[in-house]
Parts: C-alpha cells; sequence; structure tokens
DNA sequence: TTAGTAATCGCAAACGGTTGCAATAACATT
DNA sequence: AATGTTATTGCAACCGTTTGCGATTACTAA
C-alpha cells in the first residue's frame, strides 16, 4: 500500500529503526475500515496475530511515536485512547458520542473562530489539532427521548 | 463555614449519609487555596492527617459523589482529575496551561457559539459543562520564545 | 561479513483510577 | 437506649496505560 512509505520513509528519515513490529503496527492501522479509527487492544489483538511475541507495551510506544511524528492521530472515544491514520487532506477532529461511542468527524474550520477568540482575549493558544468534543449525538438523542416516552 | 452547610444539608436532602470521611473532604476542598483546584492525591494526603484510615477509594468515591450532587466540579489538568467546590456564580469552564498546570477561568460566554454551531449543523450535543481546553497560556509562550532566542 | 553501537524490545513492576466484597457504621424505628 | 436495615467503608484485586531495566537486534562503518 502507498500509505505505508511516506510514514516509512518519515521513519527512516528521522533516524528511527524499521522493526517488524514497527512495521506491523502501520499495515494494522492502515487497514483499518469503518471510521478508520482502532482502539489499542484491537490494534494488539490484531498485532498478536502477525507475531507471537508483540507486547502491549511495545503497542502502546509504536502509536505514541507515530503520533509525535505525524503518521497517526490520537482520539479519546469513551475515555480509551484510539488512533487512526492521519488524514493526509489536513486534519480534522471528531465529535464522540457519550451514549453509542461513535465518532464523527468536524471540520477545522468550526474551531477556527473559537481559537481566534481565545487568542486575541487571552493570548491563550489552545492545543486543537486532535481535538475530540464528548457530547451525544443526534441519534442517540432520539432514542434517549422514545425511551423516556415509553416510561 | 457557610460554603458546607449548603452541600451538607444537600447531602441529607438526597438520603446520603453524614460520614466522617465525606464532612473532611468536603472542608478541605472547601479550604482549597490558590485557583480552588485540587489534585486527588493532594486531597487524600490531606484527609489522612484528619483521619488515618482514609483510603483513596473512599475519596474518589466522594468526589465522585459531589460531583454528582454538584458540590464540586471537575476539571482535568494535565491529563489528571482536580476538584474544585462548584462556583455558585454560575459554571465557568477552564483553560489549562500544558507549560505550566495553570488553569484560568473561562467564561460559557465563549463557548455558546460553538455548542449552538454544533446543535445547529449536526444536531450533536456537545458536553460543555466543566471543559477544559488545554493549549499554552500567554506567560509560558512568552517564557518559551526567549529560550529559545538564548540558544 | 563481521563487529560495535545504541535504539528498541519483552518483561515485570508501577502508575492513576475503578470495582467487588465482606465488615462496619449511620440513620430510622422502636 | 437498643435494634434492624442498608449505605458506606477499607481492603485487595483489577483496569488501561506507562516506565525501568537487562537482553536483543537494526543499523553503521570497517
Amino acid at each position: 500500500m502507498i500509505k505505508h512509505e511516506k510514514a516509512i520513509e518519515t521513519l527512516r528519515r528521522k533516524g528511527h529503526r524499521l522493526t517488524p513490529q514497527r512495521l506491523i503496527v502501520l499495515s494494522i492501522i492502515a487497514g483499518a475500515s469503518s471510521g478508520g479509527h482502532m482502539g489499542v487492544d484491537e490494534v494488539f489483538q490484531a498485532a498478536k496475530k502477525a507475531y507471537p511475541y508483540m507486547d502491549i507495551a511495545t503497542v502502546y510506544r509504536t502509536l505514541h511515536l507515530f503520533k509525535e511524528l505525524g503518521v497517526v492521530t490520537e482520539v479519546a472515544i469513551g475515555d480509551r485512547l484510539h488512533f487512526e491514520l492521519t488524514d493526509p487532506d489536513g486534519h480534522h477532529h471528531h465529535m464522540v458520542c457519550r451514549a453509542c461511542n461513535g465518532a464523527f468527524n468536524l471540520s477545522p474550520h468550526y474551531l477556527a473562530e473559537f481559537r481566534d477568540t481565545l487568542n486575541r482575549e487571552f493570548g491563550f493558544e489552545p492545543d486543537l489539532e486532535h481535538f475530540a468534543v464528548s457530547g451525544v449525538c443526534a441519534k442517540c438523542q432520539e432514542a434517549d427521548a422514545k425511551t423516556k416516552e415509553i416510561r
């Protein structure tokens, strides 16, 4: 897959070693389906199939390294960490539903004004690159309303 | 202190028991200095002085109960949990500096528009009641700029 | 191709935080 | 004041995640 190659070159260019563990983790998150993001344990289980000695600590360290290099993006979903390949068409943010744990993409444009205001009013520079807003999505709001009708 | 009494009545009214452990934790966060918020371990250490059998699990359970009752407000500071007495003059949010861990209050007004947009565009209802924005405060941005000059 | 080196690994212990459970104690009733 | 009920506690085990450390291995250069 082409996606890998850029990431692999980034690793090599910054002087990191190309270990089998790293290549396995990379190929797993590159192949993630459904929304693209995976839980750490999901990645770990898949990695163990490819390489039975794989350790959970290695998975964490690898994902953190990838995050530092900008290869993957960390998303907190229901207070567990999830990771996805960084969107090459620019960052997006997430709205995470606390009822169904669904994650929905949010264009940076919706946060730009908020950042500008904090900058202007307080001189505060917010970390909004990998920002996730917790809340309840439209579908779960409906479902919840129905549950209340029944009672 | 007067602050306590309202909280104590809330406890009693909702049918919770007034245990020494709860009263101790309450008095500790009510007496918090410097910004008002305290880390869990800070609370625990102070509580052990007043009552040596105090258990960390009890501190967590007590703080969560207080949070549920609206007596205290939870703030995530540098990915540790902190708590403060709920502001009686209405909620405020926090800007937390990742460099100095300082927390600055932020009026809800700055988030109102953001909430409206998410509602209107996506039907998404964000949890912004106890919202903390991570970032770098004005002072630390200056300090950081100076550090780079020196090198 | 081999040897030297430092990054990376697997393992185990530790972290902050949560949970199950039997023992305790706060409150209501008498 | 004595009793019964049940919320709450302390303890220990557990969760997801991080860290220290000695053993291993990817890379570099000869």
